[in-house]
DNA sequence: CCCAGTATTGCAAGCGTATGCAATACGTCT
DNA sequence: AGACGTATTGCATACGCTTGCAATACTGGG
């Protein structure tokens, strides 16, 4: 294998890190540092005048607000910290480019922390250093513990997708219990018999209520759930769980004519597994459905039926709660759910 | 549809935000505020047991240093600036998951910037404000006024998978000319002879050097490029592009063999027009090779064959460069450049 | 037992911006 | 013309921590 190659050039002193002030402005201007300030404060009492003559002399120097100063002074950091678990599942890079670009769209940052364990503790002490406006917690879990010192230190936070069994802390979730109940009466409309499951973690709100929707739906048919594996929202786990579900050992009297998956992600490891080593087809010998829609569902090899879960109108949710906190100066507490929709494509029979 | 469904409850005033300061906590210990932040500070002058009864005093008051004072009187964030465009590409995810991770572990924290368009300017300017020790620009383009004004600002940047044209900045890259002239050595061994070629970015390093490399590598087995189509690196573009290049206007007897994409993600979009809209069997009708082994490239519907980037010598490679130039106080301009390896799957015939 | 050298400590001056308050200017009203 | 309300401005201080420097305490050596 060839080496990495490597070439450098050049080396330049850091010296001067950008070392233009308000007050050099103040002075270039003629006017007191306070006007320099106030004429890059929207909404502050300067006449236009000076206004203009600050801003002119700001662009001769170069001059650009120091957000680190501005935020020891005031108190707001306009950044918001992001806590996200798990990148391989498709819903989140989504997530976070929709979330980014929203919030800077009304002049936030988005602070990141990915975290693959369980124990963001650690990461949100030091999160809390940097005196974010708020926090959005994507998929994570957050102990009470924690979840009681952030409240003391008063941050408004929101856990995204993920609804907290406290219910002391906010939440925005998509409707999930309904998701699972729309899978069960499209599985049972469609003629299913033996409808599967693969959870994903199990102490994850989400898993909790597509699997309650699920069950709930396919009562209402007279139907139950007839097997069970889980899956932990990864995809190797997933394909061992369609292993266990499918594998030689079941009887093919007793193998599944439905499989519901927690999240697509999982869905497009049981397909292949289904496919591949298993010699099954997909609609015709077993039904698959997932959760999420997210954008691989559409591509060509799986046309995956599954339940749309809409980044947008959730993160918006999670936004306008977050400014709106900010704005009010005040913490509350919401839980918001948003509906979810089944998207109908080939990898399940339809109903007739 | 149902409507999005709300709840609300209990209002707090925010007041009292983290109160706590090394004041604070340099009264409880009976030592001065000097030593407390010497306490948290590694390396410093402090005796161990002064150390020890500030770090109780700040355990009983919930003390935690505040991170943007810090900033301000040390000129040191520890943020590191990481500005994406394309999240679709799976290879992104990965990457800032793995970058974010491994500038954790050192104490750096991400602030994300991420943006669609290719005007980064006025994105970058906002971003200086926020004192960021660096900067990992991903695949995006940076201008060179801009460039010139974070090199005057001295601070340490590197763009990422995206080679300057200017080369005053120093880069991380993969060997995209070797990946590209390796898929052409396997395509003409495995006695492809008609050859196509579906561009990413046309002013973007990678496709510029993925496909100089094809074209070398074919024009040393007397082969050379066919056909060739644009697809900007975007699924629905790559889509259209393989029509274009395959489609009904195309006699059967000028049909490729074989079609390099300049990413996996678009050679996704290709598999599936030829397997849909086509009707064409892959690879036995037509070879298809990717580039960048993003994980979907493994799943059992593609099996795609592709050029692996790997992205953990590359983040190690950016994070190494800019902590390296941290440390120094120094800005230098380094080229590095990771191999890239073919790896075969069945998306492609072999050679024999 | 005294002295130089080292380890600790505190003092005080920043870091760059925001903002309450008092001072001034300007225009209107009676 | 005098009083008064509003719009602008500057002054001075605060935000919470880092750090150069001087002061002090403590060490072992001679």
């Amino acid at each position: 294998m060839m080496a990495t190659h490597r070439t450098r050039r050049h080396i330049a002193p850091i010296v001067n890190r950008h070392n233009v002030t308000s007050l050099d402005v103040a002075r270039l201007a003629e006017v007191s540092q306070s006007a320099v300030s106030r004429s890059f404060t929207p909404g502050a009492s300067v006449a236009p005048e000076t206004r203009a003559r600050v801003l002119e002399a700001a662009r001769k120097l170069g001059y650009r607000p120091n957000a680190i100063a501005s935020t020891l002074s005031s108190k707001r950091s306009r950044m918001i910290a992001v806590v996200l678990s798990n990148l391989q599942n498709q819903f989140y890079p989504v997530v976070i480019e929709t979330l980014s670009q929203r919030l800077q769209k009304d002049g936030y940052h988005v602070l990141l922390f990915i975290t693959e364990t369980e124990d963001a503790d650690e990461l949100l002490v030091e999160l809390l250093r940097y005196q974010v406006d708020g926090i959005v917690m994507a998929s994570t879990h957050l102990s009470s513990g924690l979840a009681q010192q952030i409240a003391d230190a008063r941050i408004p936070v929101v856990m995204f997708n993920r609804t907290s069994s406290k219910g002391r802390i906010s939440t925005v979730s998509s409707d999930n219990l309904g998701g699972g109940r729309a899978v069960a009466h499209f599985l049972a409309d469609g003629g299913h018999q033996r409808v599967a499951y693969i959870a994903g973690a199990e102490d994850s709100s989400t898993n909790h209520d597509r699997e309650e929707g699920l069950r709930a739906g396919l009562a209402e048919r007279g139907l139950r759930v007839v097997a069970r594996a889980v899956g932990h929202y990864e995809f190797e786990r997933a394909a061992l769980a369609t292993q266990e579900l499918f594998g030689s050992l079941v009887s093919s009297s007793e193998r599944p004519d439905a499989l519901f998956v927690a999240s697509d992600h999982m869905a497009f490891a049981a397909i292949d597994t289904l496919r591949g080593a298993l010699g099954l087809r997909v609609p015709e010998d077993v039904s698959v459905v997932g959760f999420d829609n997210v954008p691989q569902a559409e591509w060509g090899a799986y046309r995956l039926t599954t339940v749309e879960q809409s980044a947008v109108p959730m993160i918006e949710a999670t936004v306008q709660m977050l400014l709106q906190q900010l704005e009010d100066d005040a913490v509350t507490r919401d839980h918001v759910v948003v509906p979810t929709r089944l998207v109908q494509r080939s990898s399940a029979r339809l109903p007739r």
